[in-house]
DNA sequence: CATAAAAATGAATAACCATTCATTTGGTTG
DNA sequence: CAACCAAATGAATGGTTATTCATTTTTATG
């Protein structure tokens, strides 16, 4: 979306190749949401790229290690946001989280069509080990991160009884469950309400932190819902 | 798995239709989870149920058509357990809830070939419609359900600050990413353990019911896990 | 037991699809 | 600008797969 585009008519001829491979990728990306990642061609890969049939070949020398580096990709794209807000010494511990919290619901992340593939290859895992060491991995390095803090934010206030790592555990579930809701109910959730939700629970644990932030927010939704 | 068995050689010519059909539903979630949606042919299917190619044509007219079907079996297994539950005159309130955590990540539904079929079709519902209706139809009736035990739990204690809506959206979040967790990191998630941090949720809402409840189960974890 | 109806079979078919590679195009270099 | 090289093309290939249907097998009926 940044540097590279998915029409023909950007690409000069001696792209880098690094470019080329990820304008393929984006555009496996938009084929999977579009089509499901079981009825998507190299066909319909490379003509929503614009590109020639033996182009993927040629790049990714076939359409399985294609799919790899698409996961490779979506993940990177994840965990590398993820890792900016947790090395950024200019944030709190509390702002950490908070920035977590924007970014897990984001436009850039939580793009209908990048869900869409994220449940694809998650479906996928269990027959596929490559797929599922990918997904080991970077769950491991978000979980490792997400404990530190809520571990830090343990000793800020009188929360003796908190479990850093069972939050950890609850908090990264709720996240991937309301990802789950905003695919499959698009009208009925909206990026703000998942955000809502996913404070109220932060809430429960650090009231000192964020009750107020999350009365804001449910008070919000609730206006707009009228329920 | 219970009246209809996989193999050929319980399988009298005359079995009545349905279950036939129950029988070609339970090999394709076999096949599914064994080789993924996108590489599961009509011939993986029939040989998984012992039977010939032209089967599943005769019974469901097209793949496309299994498949549905397929999706339509585990909501409809799901939603009923949920159902018989949600109706048992003889539970409590509190007594509903807890038989709701026992079922949701009970042996019968979590198996890990089932999860991989969920999630395989969840993938899929971006770019087909009738995957995302039976979906979104299993999804309101459980909410509405969840929503109501939740709003009379809210009168049997201190719990004037519980919004059941939003606890319910949570809730049910919640489960499905631990369904994930059992499904991506088999060996470091247990079945029991979901349960705990499913339950530590509710303590957080309804602490005079299920504080102690939780206590329990995640000591418990901790002991076996030592972290 | 004979006959009819129903269910199941699996070889044959036609459509589809990933991959290959001989050829073309475009950029670079001296 | 000529000669070269890397990048891209896309028609051809061969393997795979869903679907069909003529034939066989089994059950039901009188």
């Amino acid at each position: 979306m940044e540097s590279v585009n998915t029409k023909a008519n950007d690409t000069p001829r001696a792209m880098p190749k690094q470019a080329r491979r990820k304008q393929l990728i984006q555009a496996t990306i938009k084929c999977i949401a579009k089509k499901g990642l079981s009825s998507t061609t190299m066909a319909d890969v490379t003509q929503q790229a614009g590109l020639s049939m033996g182009i993927v070949n040629l790049h990714f020398q076939s359409k399985e290690k294609l799919l790899i580096e698409t996961l490779r990709y979506i993940s990177d794209e994840y965990t590398d946001g993820l890792n900016k807000i947790f090395n950024d010494k200019s944030l709190s511990t509390e702002q950490k989280i908070l920035a977590h919290i924007n970014f897990d619901f984001s436009r850039a992340i939580i793009d209908r069509n990048k869900l869409a593939v994220w449940f694809a290859f998650w479906g996928e895992t269990k027959s596929r080990p490559t797929y599922l060491s990918i997904c080991a991995s970077y769950i491991n390095e978000i979980a490792n991160n997400l404990t530190h803090l809520f571990a830090l934010l343990k000793h800020q206030g009188d929360y003796s009884n908190v479990n850093p790592e069972l939050v950890c555990t609850c908090y990264t579930a709720l996240c991937d469950g309301l990802w789950l809701d905003l695919l499959i109910t698009p009208k009925g959730m909206k990026p703000a309400q998942a955000q809502a939700v996913a404070m109220h629970y932060l809430a429960t644990q650090f009231p000192e932190h964020f009750k107020n932030e999350t009365e804001h927010r449910v008070q919000e939704i609730s206006h707009g819902n009228s329920t």
